[in-house]
RNA sequence: GGGCGCGUAGCUCAGUGGUAGAGCACACCCUUCACACGGGUGGGGUCGCAAGUUCAAUCCUUGCCGCGCCCA
């Protein structure tokens, strides 16, 4: 590492951005990231690959600020840390984002070759992809760069190719007809992940369908009455559906309806699918627009291959097989679309014009209105990338069987071999993984990893790696021509945490790093990609791939909204980094990431945990300033003095509770510990009761313990720590990044700990009594104590300086105290009488001691209740008892003290 | 309709079967030789409502109210 900073004096003032880019250009540079530690134990994590369009946004930044967090850890643990990165080529929104170029140039996809297309989205993601991992490098993750992945690399292609033709050799990949969740806007199929059900207002329509000649129903009607919100469906209607107990219409089931409009004639048939309570309870079937009609028509005997289609790829209305859709509506969009009418509407008029609408009646005042449909919330699908409803299409598809591949991921979790964290996911995984259906994987795109099967003239397909072997199968002689589809992004990667380590070769690295050691991901992904992760994984490598995953929430604007780009709430982390630094931002994500719970955005928190990153900036600098430098031993250096001897056994107990903490990978609770440690404890404390004391001993347990805290504190807030590290010591050849994880080898002093804690107690009951009689705090003060507990005597014979300088006590006398206006303080068990004569008030004592006095009586009074109900004494735990008894003689011998202070105040 | 989660100080959030904490905000004091992005001292909560279990409930159970998310 370059030296040129080290040793100097620190600055005034903490300037993050300047340290920012200088570490990490430093930490790049180095390797520093992933260090040669062949030898180590591993440890990995693979980061969500972010879409190679994306930038980063607030989630990016908590998402990767706690792996960072974790890789950083487990690399000052000395372990082989990798942190795998990449991007994805994120097949629909790569291919939407270079589209739209050419669109601002009046240009189009289908202006060029599949070949001429794949290459400019590769010169858009060489110029303009990727951003985001220069925004990642702001944030001061540290990944290793120098194996970047991308999704389309050939390796990576390699192995998407094996995993498609294993899968198809093992019967998990078919190609099916089937409905398809259909975006005509995309024109491709997307799988049922990618469509969001909203409810919209619309309509429902009644209309009539009438029997077959002379037929009736037993009430003498000669009609049906259906009712649907897609009135325009009618056009493909090839059955209409009773429930086989439905007494109104067991008559005609078997007998036919002529549908108005088309004169098709169509089937009354019974399924369970129709609810007799709902409406008429009878429902109008179209199998090829509808998921729940498909079932319906296959039941009743219709193979897919003979449903009716009415809707060409962008949803307009074609003809269907039986050509009877009427010529006036073979083009029109499905239903009003930019202000123009579509089939919906037209078949409403046609209807109605017929006679055939019954319209929707609602008494107003008295006055019946007729209005042509009942208006309803609508449950409606949306394609989550194109926005527009989606149309349920007939088409030939590969699927891939995802029901027998989440076998494997579901025992895994219920064995407890594949934690999930926190585990109320784990329901929600179950749910999900139990109900699984096929997974639709081939998508109508150009950009992506093209589907390696190759067809005959027949139709039928042969699956290979490449089309010399796909030749082969299908025999010599025989035309092939290769499917045009790609696969669905998540296919690819869900191969992530073994692909990027170069399987399906037999590398080094997916030896020493596979299974990774850890996910962590957005909960919002759980199925889309750590899900087929499992089933992958599993599937291709026996393996789980990895042992626990870690599912944090998301980040929320202010007022508890959901950050979106349409509502204009949306917070960038970039602006909050120039803002406060990288190291606060990180450090509000940590402290505020608590299991299960969303992150509200609150800006005045990451002001504070800047404020924090000052405030040890300064503390280095006060030390800096006494010769207080980088410390010689990873041993906690020897002492004497209480105050060293305390301090040390806090950096010991700090590290428990953070070592815990990120064990259990608890983020707030870890930073919350060194917060206050770092603040309440040292700085305020520790810092100033060895102020104007500072001998050798202490300089060297002093930097020992910054030194302590610089390493802790690295995997929040990397850059302030690194800088401070280097300008305490001249240690070029020792970056922190790669430093040792604390290992004091020492012991809690407990006798330490106990005068110290009495000096805290003293110090902060004079403070408080002063102020309370307006007192000035600085007044020096005397103080007189007959008889001290022993550790109050060991303090006032060992800890004088300090208490002179932090309690403003120039002397205490160890005798009685003399007559006279006093006040009194306690620490521990002792009470301290500090005469006051003339300088205060008497009445405001006698208030401040009958306010504590009554505080510890209503104490006293409740803990007696307590002790004195046979059935505590006899039911609760031991423990439980003697606290109360520990509790009431502490208040016992309080109001005693209390009450003897009173009376000598007369 | 099913599932999950949330409701604790003005705000943002921790927390525990033994009577509640943090940060910010607020009030008062302090230009103390690291830091006003600071120091000190305080005020402030019937822990959503009701019932139950228990010696004891903010915590466990049930119901209700309100809010959010996911699935159908």
């Amino acid at each position: 590492m370059s030296s040129e900073h080290n040793n100097e004096t620190i600055d005034r003032t903490f300037d993050p951005a300047a340290i920012e880019a200088k570490w990490y250009a430093q930490w790049e540079e180095h390797g520093l990231f992933r260090p040669e530690r062949g030898e180590a134990e591993a440890f990995t994590i693979v980061n969500p690959p972010p879409n190679v369009t994306g930038s980063l946004h607030i989630g990016h930044a908590l998402d990767n600020t706690l792996q960072d967090i974790v890789v950083r850890y487990e690399r000052l643990r000395g372990k082989d840390a990798l942190w795998v990165v990449g991007v994805d080529h994120a097949g629909i929104a790569t291919q939407m984002v270079v589209e739209r170029q050419l669109e601002a140039k009046q240009d189009k996809r289908t202006n060029y070759s599949r070949e001429e297309f794949v290459d400019k989205v590769w010169e858009w993601k060489d110029e303009s992809g990727g951003q985001i991992t220069g925004q990642l490098r702001r944030l001061g993750c540290s990944m290793d760069w120098s194996r970047e992945q991308f999704t389309m690399d050939d390796h990576f292609s390699k192995a998407v190719l094996t995993t498609f033709v294993r899968l198809h050799e093992d019967g998990l990949i078919y190609r099916d007809k089937r409905l398809v969740n259909w975006d005509p806007k995309l024109k491709t199929a997307i799988s049922d992940l990618e469509v969001e059900q909203q409810t919209i207002p619309g309509s429902f329509w009644h209309i009539r369908y009438p029997l077959e000649d002379g037929v009736t129903l037993d009430s003498g009607a000669d009609f049906i009455q259906v009712a649907t919100t897609r009135p325009e469906t009618m056009l493909a209607d090839m059955a209409v559906a009773v429930h086989p107990t439905d007494e109104r219409y067991k008559s005609v089931v078997g007998k036919h309806v002529i549908l108005p409009i088309t004169g098709r004639k169509v089937p009354i048939v019974a399924d369970e699918h129709a609810d007799p309570e709902l409406g008429s309870g009878c429902v109008k079937i179209t199998p090829g627009h509808d998921f729940n009609d498909f079932e319906v028509g296959k039941r009743a005997g219709i193979a897919p291959a003979d449903m009716l289609n009415m809707l060409d790829a962008d949803a307009n209305v074609c003809q269907t097989a039986d050509g009877m859709v009427p010529e006036e509506y073979l083009g029109l969009h499905r239903f009003k679309r930019d202000g123009t009418d579509g089939a919906r509407e037209l078949v409403v008029q046609r209807l109605k014009d017929s006679g055939h609408l019954i319209p929707h009646v609602v008494e107003k005042d008295g006055e019946r209105i007729e209005h042509d449909a009942e208006p309803r919330q609508i449950a409606t699908p949306f394609g989550d990338r194109g926005g527009v409803v989606i149309e349920p299409w007939l088409t030939d598809q590969w699927y891939v069987d995802a029901e027998q591949l989440a076998a494997a991921p579901i025992a895994a979790v219920k064995s407890g071999e594949v934690e999930i964290v926190p585990k109320s996911w784990e329901k929600t995984f179950f749910n999900w993984m139990e109900n699984i259906q096929p997974w639709c994987v081939s998508r109508q795109l150009w950009w992506g990893h093209r589907i390696p099967a190759w067809y005959d003239a027949e139709g039928n397909a042969y699956v290979a790696m490449t089309e010399e072997e796909a030749q082969a199968k299908a025999g010599e002689g025989v035309e092939l021509t290769r499917d045009d589809d790609v696969l669905d992004t998540w296919f690819s990667s869900a191969l992530w945490p073994f692909a990027t380590l170069g399987w399906p070769d037999e590398t080094a690295l997916v030896d020493k790093h596979y299974p990774n050691d850890l996910l962590i991901s957005g909960f919002d992904i759980l199925f889309f990609w750590d899900a087929r992760m499992m089933m992958m994984g599993r599937h291709l490598t026996g393996q789980n791939p990895w042992p626990r995953l870690y599912l944090h929430g998301l980040v929320r604007a202010p007022d508890g909204q959901k950050m979106s780009k349409s509502k204009g709430n949306v917070v960038d982390p970039l602006g909050l980094i120039d803002q406060y630094g990288a190291d606060a931002l990180r450090f509000f994500m940590a402290a505020m990431e608590s299991q299960g719970r969303d992150i509200k955005m609150d800006n005045s928190r990451v002001e504070g945990y800047r404020n924090f990153a000052t405030k040890l900036w300064n503390a280095a600098r006060f030390c800096q300033s006494n010769g207080i430098t980088a410390s010689k031993t990873i041993a906690a250096p020897e002492a004497n003095h209480a105050v060293n001897r305390w301090i040390v056994g806090e950096v010991i107990e700090t590290q428990a509770t953070l070592d815990k903490a990120l064990a259990d990978l608890r983020f707030d609770a870890a930073a919350n510990t060194l917060y206050h440690f770092v603040w309440d404890r040292f700085c305020d404390w520790y810092l100033e009761l060895i102020k104007g004391n500072i001998d050798d001993e202490t300089r060297a347990v002093a930097g020992w313990a910054l030194d302590q805290i610089l390493v802790m504190l690295h995997p929040f807030m990397p850059f302030v720590t690194e800088e401070l590290w280097s300008l305490l010591g001249d240690r070029a050849d020792y970056p922190l990044i790669t430093a040792k994880w604390p290992d004091p080898q020492a012991e809690v002093d407990a006798q330490a700990k106990a005068e110290i804690d009495y000096v805290i107690a003293l110090t902060t009951a004079l403070r408080s009594a002063k102020n309370e009689l307006g007192l000035p705090p600085g007044a020096k003060l005397e103080a007189w104590i007959e008889s001290p507990s022993d550790t109050g005597a060991s303090v006032l014979d060992n800890q004088a300086a300090a208490l002179e300088r932090v309690a403003r006590l120039s002397a205490v006398h160890r005798t009685a105290a003399p007559a006279g206006a006093s006040m009194q303080v306690a620490a521990g068990s002792d009470a301290y009488i500090v005469p006051l004569e003339g300088l205060i008030d008497i009445d405001a004592e006698k208030a401040r001691l009958t306010k504590a006095l009554a505080a510890s009586e209503k104490e006293a009074k409740a803990l007696e209740g307590r002790l004195g109900n046979a059935k505590f004494v006899e039911k609760a735990k031991p423990e439980a008892v003697e606290k109360a008894r520990a509790d009431h003689a502490h208040h016992t011998a309080e109001i005693e003290r209390l009450r003897a202070a009173l009376g000598r105040l007369g």
